[in-house]
Formats: C-alpha cells, structure tokens, sequence
DNA sequence: ACGAGGATGCTCT
DNA sequence: GAGCATCCTCGTG
C-alpha cells in the first residue's frame, strides 16, 4: 500500500486536487467491513480564495494569521481531516494541505465504489441506485461513516486514510468552477474524471444565474 | 428530464 | 437574521 503521506498533501493546493483524482479513499474501522472508493472528483480552496472558510482569518497585507475556530484548523499540519456540517445536515471531507501555517484543503466530492459495497448501501438506504451511493460529497461522508469525529485527526492511517493511485489511460482531467458556491465562483478549481458516471450531478457555479 | 422548495444547525453580522 | 463547499421529494411535462 503506498498511502498519501503528510508530504504529498504539503503542496501547492490545486496540484494535490489533481493529484487525488485516482487515489483511493480507505475507511477501514474495527469490526466492519472495509470500504474503498476510488476518486472522481474533487475540489481546491486556498488562503486567499473567497470561498475559502478560512479567508476572513487570513491577512494579505502582513500575511499573518489568526487560526481561530473550525476555520483556524485549515492552517494546521498537512494530512489533517477538515470536516464540517454543511446546511446543518451533511459533513464535508476536506484534506488539508500546504505547510503548516498556510491555509489549503482539498474537498474530495465524489467516489466510485470499490469495496465494501454492500456496507455503503447498508448506511445509505435501500432505496438508492448504486451511482447515488457516493456521487456528492454529503452523500460520500454518509456511505463512508465520515463525520465531526475525524476532524483534525490525521488521515494517513486507519481507520480513514487515502492511497495514491493514477488516472487511467482512456481517462481524462476535466476542470470547472466549483460547485453551490457565490463566491470565488471565477477560479476553475473543480477537477472531475470527464464523463465517470459516479461524478456528482451538479451544476458548476458559473453556470447558473 | 428537470425545477422548486424544504430540512436543519453552525457561524458571522 | 442571513447564508451556507447539500440532498431528497414531489410537482409538472
């Protein structure tokens, strides 16, 4: 197993967005079956980026910083789980990224199953098709267990962690600005497998009106 | 197929 | 009080 070190999330955080596109997502806990889903999807946030949740805390004139709340935890050490309750429903996995002291996370937005498969289903409901069982990041978070309790722990181990893995040759990188955002909507920081059926259904930012 | 609307809680104003 | 890195259900065509 060659999984994601602190040192390959300590980069530049679009590179380490693209960089997951192929990595695995590894949900291995005591006494349940292992899941594995494979990335399709993903998005950037940066220090100076509007929508970044940490962006109020981040000065650009002096380039200090103050690392306060939730938020301040996305200037932590690289490989920390960043995760959040969006619409007071849905937990949100995000990496960290960059060195420690400069804010970055990368939103893993939807997966592919590999293993495990019939665990996701379990946790999701039987009323699903299999593509709505991990394409959206709410929806991933369900299917995966992901919750409050793996903020700011280290994912680079069990029981959730992420392998490194490639993009195959019949695949392409394709880029959009990111989705459900007001934001920062300019940046083309979303980063999906072009036409993989497990890529979330959603219409990029820049795209509505 | 697609669009509208509701659920629900945390953070900042 | 508003906005939010979402998802599901129920309308209409």
């Amino acid at each position: 197993m060659d999984s994601c070190s602190p040192s390959f999330f300590r980069r530049d955080t679009v590179t380490v967005a693209r960089a997951l596109l192929g990595a695995r997502l590894v949900r291995d806990p005591e006494n349940t079956p292992r899941r594995v889903g494979r990335i399709v999807e993903t998005e950037a946030y940066t220090q100076d980026d509007p929508a970044f949740h940490g962006w109020n805390l981040y000065d650009e004139e002096t380039g200090t910083v103050r690392r306060e709340g939730r938020a301040g935890d996305l200037f932590a050490e690289s490989g920390r789980g960043y995760v959040y309750l969006i619409y007071g429903m849905h937990w949100l996995l995000n990496v960290v990224t960059e060195p420690e002291g400069t804010g970055g996370a990368v939103l893993v937005r939807a997966v592919a199953p590999v293993e495990g498969t019939e665990t996701m289903r379990a946790r999701r409901g039987a009323s699903h098709r299999d593509v709505n069982l991990t394409n959206g990041p709410g929806k991933l978070s369900e299917a995966f267990d992901v919750d409050d309790a793996f903020h700011g722990e280290m994912l680079t181990g069990s029981p959730l962690y992420l392998v490194k893995g490639e993009i195959d040759a019949d695949e392409t990188i394709a880029t959009s600005s990111r989705i459900g955002l007001s934001r920062g909507v300019d940046r083309p920081w979303r980063f999906f497998i072009e036409g993989h059926p497990y890529v979330s259904p959603a219409t990029p930012s820049d795209q509505t009106q």
